[in-house]
DNA sequence: GTGATTGCAAAGCGTTTGCACCGTA
DNA sequence: TACGGTGCAAACGCTTTGCAATCAC
């Protein structure tokens, strides 16, 4: 019945690099400054802020090459879109197996959790929609513990 | 326990029509035809679905009117967005209360559910994780019982 | 009659495409 | 060396804005 949460982390980037050359793509300068500046981070990024942010170390990266790269790390499931009432263009590490999200409405940070036993409730909207039901998705908004303490 | 749906409805029309004039709005053509195809739909439809709907009935009606239509009813609660993995545009008639959402991935028919007692999971994350919870979303994709069939 | 609302056209914005040059393997 | 990947500029599609004409109240 535990329901663990778990923060994305920079341990990600070497296995997002490996990944991606295992599907034969090329490791180049702007995936890595792609990777690196999505696996660092802490909350959901858009383009854009990748865009912003990984130009602080590599200048020359393009906007279209972030796009580009986004589109590859998504197909590979590493990287997960996060529908947000705000937006839904915004991208963070994905875990594999069944995860559910938590994101802070202040500044952003998200976690994932584990949903145990959804399983019932499944069963019973199932039973009363007729719908054979496929695929979930739960995620919680609130104020994370920094965000709460800060407010007072 | 019980875990009822219930599906979008024409009786909602009207309702529609007294919040928007009882808001302070006038009863326009192009508002009356927003409304009613929106009331009509079992399914999420985004702003260009209705303007193609829309101009069946009326066809002088002009896109931009749609979007202005959407924007009030979306503020005044009557309608929400529904977030879907192909995008996050259309909108489907609101309920109040909390009310989680079931999709055909086939036909797009959508329907609510309650999804009672979802508070348990809401304690265990916030103690595990330390963030206060405000609100949650949860929906689920499927195939509806007329879909099931059809595929047979 | 008056001011909110309309449809059109143009602007705006995020994303994708075309292309010549560049750099990884 | 070959060809996948890059950045730029232009194109694209959806949404918003500016404006004169229109219509609900």
């Amino acid at each position: 019945m535990a329901t663990k949460t778990s923060s994305p982390c920079p341990e990600n980037k070497q296995d997002w690099l490996d990944c991606l050359k295992a599907s034969g793509y090329r490791l180049t300068s702007p995936r890595r400054a792609v990777v690196e500046t999505l696996a660092n981070s802490q909350r959901a990024l858009n383009a854009t802020e990748i865009y912003d942010l990984a130009r602080e170390q590599y200048p020359s990266l393009g906007l279209v090459s972030v796009y580009r790269t986004l589109e590859k790390l998504e197909q590979l499931e590493l990287i997960q879109r996060v529908h947000h009432p705000d937006g839904c263009q915004a991208f963070i590490a994905g875990f594999t197996g069944h995860q559910h999200l938590l994101i802070c409405q202040s500044c952003g940070k998200a976690e994932f959790f584990e949903g145990d036993n959804l399983e019932m409730l499944f069963e019973r909207v199932a039973q009363e929609s007729g719908y054979q039901i496929q695929e979930h998705w739960l995620q919680f908004f609130g104020f994370c513990s920094k965000c709460r303490t800060d407010k007072d």
